[in-house]
DNA sequence: CCGCATCCGTGGCGATACTG
DNA sequence: CAGTATCGCCACGGATGCGG
């Protein structure tokens, strides 16, 4: 395998999903169900709202999470996880247990 | 869980440690067994020395790879998979099969 | 409430040259 | 050959304020 093989390669894109700063959280946040907007900003008080829009849409146009809006005024955004973000399950499940795992070994 | 709980948890230690850009390169590399550092460094043309060293250095600190010096001029380093290291397999494979099969649905 | 624009600090990464 | 020193870039993340 050289460089160029290993850009495309499935391990590196899937880590290149997955890199951003807020993301994993996001995600996890989503698998216990649709949130909206608001929400997800609050319980994340560190981020700022344009990084957590940036992440959100990028997100979004990998296929991972679906924008549902509701019209009317105030605005209502909804986030939640496509069929796609969904089979992300069992890789973040073993992406903890190694961790775990890891982290025993170092105490 | 809140931001706090989030960094100690398995899943984002476990991407921290695979978070550096030539990090899965180099371990993908060294499942196929110990690699001299100059092979290493050859293989991937991109990668300035410093770079590379300061990536193996932080995979040894972590104990996920081992510095192997044998003495003598010209000097002659390997560098190889840890115990810890090795036991990454199965999520590296993961992560990969995830991303292929993602590819696919993108095409 | 949601999203966007602007500005800015920082760190990861890279190029290059040099030492033992 | 392996590693260090120096310099610079730029993308990412963050702070703040405005507008629909």
């Amino acid at each position: 395998m050289n460089y160029e093989e290993f850009q495309k390669c499935g391990a590196r894109v899937t880590l290149s999903l997955l890199a951003g700063k807020w993301k994993p959280l996001i995600l996890f946040y989503l698998f216990t169900g649709s949130q909206r907007f608001t929400d997800l900003w609050r319980i994340m008080p560190r981020v700022s709202k344009k990084v957590l829009l940036e992440q959100l849409k990028e997100m979004e146009e990998a296929g991972l999470i679906r924008r549902v809006e509701k019209n009317g005024f105030p605005p209502e955004v909804f986030y939640e996880l496509s069929e796609q973000g969904r089979t992300l399950g069992p890789l973040l499940k073993q992406l903890d247990e190694w961790g775990d795992n890891y982290i025993q070994t170092k105490e």
